[in-house]
DNA sequence: GCGCGGAATGTAAACGTTTCCATATGGCTT
DNA sequence: AAGCCATATGGAAACGTTTACATTCCGCGC
């Protein structure tokens, strides 16, 4: 690190002046002396100091994505989804997950404030209060799955009400009358959007139904304890749609341990595809989230809006589609499930697949090495 | 972003070097000057030029985090570990996955050289050529998974061999004889030093016997290709071994399709304790690797170098420990496994557990928001 | 009463770049 | 042949901080 650009200057015998220019590919340097001062430099291990750089230029080259404390599948695919695209787009990626409550989450923005060109939000406390308070307004900022209705950001999102809506009509149209939808942790948005897009199905294909709302928090004890009291009852709902895989796959749990089998005496669905999904007995059916597409999409938008001299001039909010993913468990793998009126080519619909080795199903890379 | 700390020394009536010494806690400013110096810095909303102090200081207070492209919690665990040991030790996480051959990998690692003041390594390139080639000198690093012996880095590193050795010694333990080991990728490490661990528990308990060695690739298909072979045997090995969990999982699924009942007609084991393992039928003993451990302590000892000047004096190499997962596929999960010889206290029992719903597992915390 | 030491504060240099501006060197037009 | 313009290069300022060094101020011992 000790050698500066003035060594390399001194090296080739040219000014620093020229030793910046040739080596970031400005037009006025005769081609030649760019050559002589390229080859001195990799010659010296010549590395410019990005401090000094980013001083002059006011720029980083680096995004930040703030992230709440995740576990799982869901987190791993969303950076990788952020971290493809920043290298793609030639930036560089400050991650800070692992922050439990809104004074966490305000200092590591805070942290990050001079390290960043642009900022990839994704917390439960980023109200517009919280957003106002520790933003600055100059700096360009994408939320990812938005809590609350926010102006002055754009943001991406998962159209968990699509999804839900696709699913339920999915169920519907297998022939189930009764669902029971098993929900989330209340106050949580995803899961009330989904709750939202199953009760907007049903009243639209079967007004004069109730859904049956069983309390749940997105653990799989939930789904459990949710499964056990449903198994109880009589009669039964004739399927179940639970607001995600975890708790999809407890009240299978619920339901196979109180003998009943599923699909055939009740159907089973869940939402999220978390890789776990395929392997239940039977394979669970469920609502697919690109999530790393989710993080690419929003790194590239962020990095247009940074290229479009800071803040965005429009602050969409932009949905993803989820997919439907038909497998046993609703008792009606190969029913090719209308799309949602609402949002008629944004549900794409996948053939079931259940074994490991029937098809090309995606595989997993090897993780080791 | 505009307003710098001369806006702060002009605002609060004193000079810049005051504001820098009141802000940064040095000792000689006196009390009301530093109090009024950070109110108004406050007020002002100043926040330092990361880059301005760095150039000086030459520290960037972050540290680089260079990782193979990875799926699944495995990736999400190293960095959630890594991550919260940073943000314990005040410094930035800079991150760069997904570089699929050495080439890109050096890209990465060269373009995080000014940026960082350590680095993590975990890459299948990082052999000790590459290290001499890429990694100035004067940068402290630690290798995460060693692929060959480094003089120069410290490294952390699973535990391969004592996990394997004691997984076969508790296979044998529960009274199977015959044993099958589903290996890896060829020239993966990982895989090799799983074998050995298996072959060596062997070696010491049960001198003449020759466990049978199926091909597989870490992948499920792999591990399902292996257990169709393995249930068209006859004789039957009585146990299986699987180089990871994936595989044992693939090879699940082919024994129930071959009608065989695990672990009454053949015992299986895995390796990593991915979530899935506990949701098979039966769910899969296996041997749990605590990878956000290994991410932090890695980033602590890294941290602890750079205080030390510069390059670490000792380039250690810690091994963590993995320890047994014991569930209902090795057909005895109240056994208490041996410790291995070798190393003794340094391998940990777990007491089986099975269905989800039966007592206080691990369980992920939700993961939406 | 005077100098002296120490604490608090100020001044300015330094970090390594980029870039504005000036200058030199040609070739071309007139 | 003289001037001019374009092009290539160099000199130096600027970015915002930290910190070595200088300065001021004050109390205290002589």
């Amino acid at each position: 690190m000790a050698i500066t650009i003035r060594d390399v200057a001194r090296e080739a015998e040219v000014s620093v002046a020229t030793v910046s220019r040739a080596l970031n590919g400005r037009e006025n340097v005769a081609a030649a002396v760019r050559a002589h001062v390229q080859e001195v430099a990799t010659r010296l291990r010549y590395v410019p100091h990005s401090a000094a750089r980013s001083l002059i230029t006011r720029r980083t080259q680096t995004i930040g994505a703030l992230l709440p404390d995740m576990h799982g599948e869901f987190f791993s695919e969303l950076i990788r989804g952020i971290d493809r695209a920043a290298r793609g787009q030639g930036y560089h990626l400050l991650l800070s997950s692992s922050h439990g409550d809104a004074g966490e989450t305000a200092a590591a923005l805070q942290a990050m404030l001079g390290r960043v060109d642009g900022l990839l939000i994704m917390s439960p406390h980023a109200d517009p209060g919280f957003i106002e308070r520790h933003l600055p307004e100059d700096l360009p900022a994408i939320l990812l799955n938005p809590v609350h209705g926010h102006t002055r950001l754009s943001a991406l999102a998962v159209d968990n009400r699509a999804g839900a809506y696709a699913m339920t009509r999915h169920l519907l149209h297998c022939g189930h009358r009764e669902i029971a939808f098993i929900g989330g942790p209340r106050g949580n948005l995803d899961a009330e959007e989904r709750l939202q897009g199953c009760l907007e199905a049903l009243r639209e294909l079967l007004p004069q139904s109730t859904p049956q709302l069983v309390a749940g928090d997105f653990s799989e004890e939930s789904g459990y304890r949710a499964g056990s009291l449903i198994a109880r009852q009589s009669p039964r709902p004739q399927a179940i749609f639970a607001a995600n895989d975890s708790m999809a796959i407890g009240c299978l749990f619920a339901l196979t341990e109180a003998g009943l089998r599923v699909p055939d005496d009740i159907a089973l669905a869940g939402f999220d595809d978390i890789p776990t999904a395929r392997f239940t007995q039977p394979p669970l059916t469920t609502v697919r989230v690109r999530i790393a597409d989710l993080g690419g999409r929003a790194l590239d938008q962020l990095v247009a809006d940074i290229a479009n001299g800071g803040v965005a001039q429009t602050h969409s909010v932009q949905m993803l589609a989820p997919e439907l993913v038909l497998r046993a468990s609703c008792g009606m793998h190969s029913h090719a499930a209308a799309a949602p009126t609402r949002n008629p080519d944004t549900v794409s619909k996948k053939r079931a697949q259940a074994g490991p080795a029937t098809q090309g199903k995606p595989q997993p890379a090897p993780r080791h090495r």
